[in-house]
DNA sequence: TCAAAATATGACTGTTAGTCAATTAATATA
DNA sequence: TATATTAATTGACTAACAGTCATATTTTGA
């Protein structure tokens, strides 16, 4: 049956085309503002049918996290590359999750903003199926580097590579949230603080504390 | 004039009632569920009255994000008597939060939510101010006990109260965030993970790395 | 060529934040 | 006290938007 396949491909083509409308609208006029009867109207479909491809709103902003969190992920890849020890390894990848906070921060934001979301009905979505999938190999990558690090002797023996994982991906997620905050509200400036010197001496930190000896 | 002050007077006991009837209504359904019809018939007055004493929605929803913060503020006060030197009321004060996001985690819920909106109008929101001070006062807060501990000696001296104090408060806001999005998806007990473990051994890291010696 | 199945449409519904002209209550004045 | 003025309150109304569904169009297979 070629009809099926080439069916499937032409319905993931449009889905594609549809997350390409909603990144579009989303990113020009924040997640907030943004409305489906404007994101059909950009990619050119009508209402209805952006409901065939996606569950509701929110199964669409899920599709562009998980882009995200896949763009993410070839950040930290490409970050660890020419990187020999551990711990090194370790320090790249929080200034490459900086940098993508910074590069890509219509991808951070729309990330942030459903995670922090409780999330009324994430029950049947495939898509945020997909994100928590994603998520997890980020994770899995992360843990797999300490792991190198405790073996290659640059990083502490006793410390869990998975749990010590998800306390500097939680470490490090507060941080680059408290400099968000600081510039929506005013406080970053009222105090004079430079928060990309600051968060850099959170990770240096955070580097410290699970270096060997 | 006294009519004036008892004006001034009604006018703060209806808000606060207002208030009152907001987080009956958001704690019992949620924040996205809570409508304002239904907080005016809480509160036993009509909609159009909610609006002359509340800007909007959100100003109502800071209002609540305040009172959030100010019973943050008191567990802190109440965390470090008794707790002589600075690193040990530092700790204390990593618990107290975490305590707080446990026990009164429908002003948490409330407070995080904000904290990751981006906010359209928060320009001249009266609570939105009241809560930016307020978290300041909080942040200064934990500023001064991390100073008290430098001048005991228990914490490095080369450190900067505030800047030290925006990583500590950064990095737990990040790891009871965690644990919260795992809470929603799967995540925390598809990898086995116990937060209540890890967000401790994360407070134990971060007081070992500003430790003296 | 034509019936059946798969896709796509957009007018329609229900819900909710926010408004405002009309009403009621409180205060000042004569 | 009676009346005018000012302040507080109301709820019907509007606008905007997510999501639906009967109808129309296109594609497929016989």
């Amino acid at each position: 049956m070629g009809i099926a396949e080439r069916k499937e491909r032409e319905k993931e083509q449009k889905q594609n085309a549809i997350i390409d409308a909603a990144e579009k609208v989303i990113f020009s006029k924040g997640l907030e503002a943004a409305t489906m009867d404007e994101i059909a109207e950009v990619a050119e479909f009508s209402k209805g049918t952006i409901y065939i491809y996606f569950k509701n709103k929110e199964d669409l902003y899920f599709a562009i996290h998980s882009r995200g969190i896949q763009l993410l992920l070839q950040m930290f890849e490409k970050a660890i590359k020419n990187i020999e020890k551990g711990i090194d390894q370790v320090f790249a990848i929080g200034k490459a999750y900086y940098e993508f906070s910074k590069r890509h921060s219509d991808y951070y934001k729309a990330m942030v903003y459903y995670d922090c979301h409780p999330g009324k009905a994430d029950s049947d979505s495939p898509f945020a199926e997909q994100c928590n999938m994603e998520g997890e190999k980020v994770l899995k990558f992360l843990a797999m580097v300490i792991q190198k690090g405790i073996e290659d002797k640059t990083i502490r023996p006793d410390l869990d590579p998975l749990k010590t994982g998800i306390m500097l991906w939680g470490q490090s997620m507060g941080m680059i949230q408290l400099q968000a905050m600081g510039d929506h509200h005013d406080f970053s400036e009222h105090l004079n603080i430079d928060f990309e010197e600051l968060i850099q001496n959170s990770f240096e930190l955070m580097v410290q504390a699970i270096k060997n000896q």
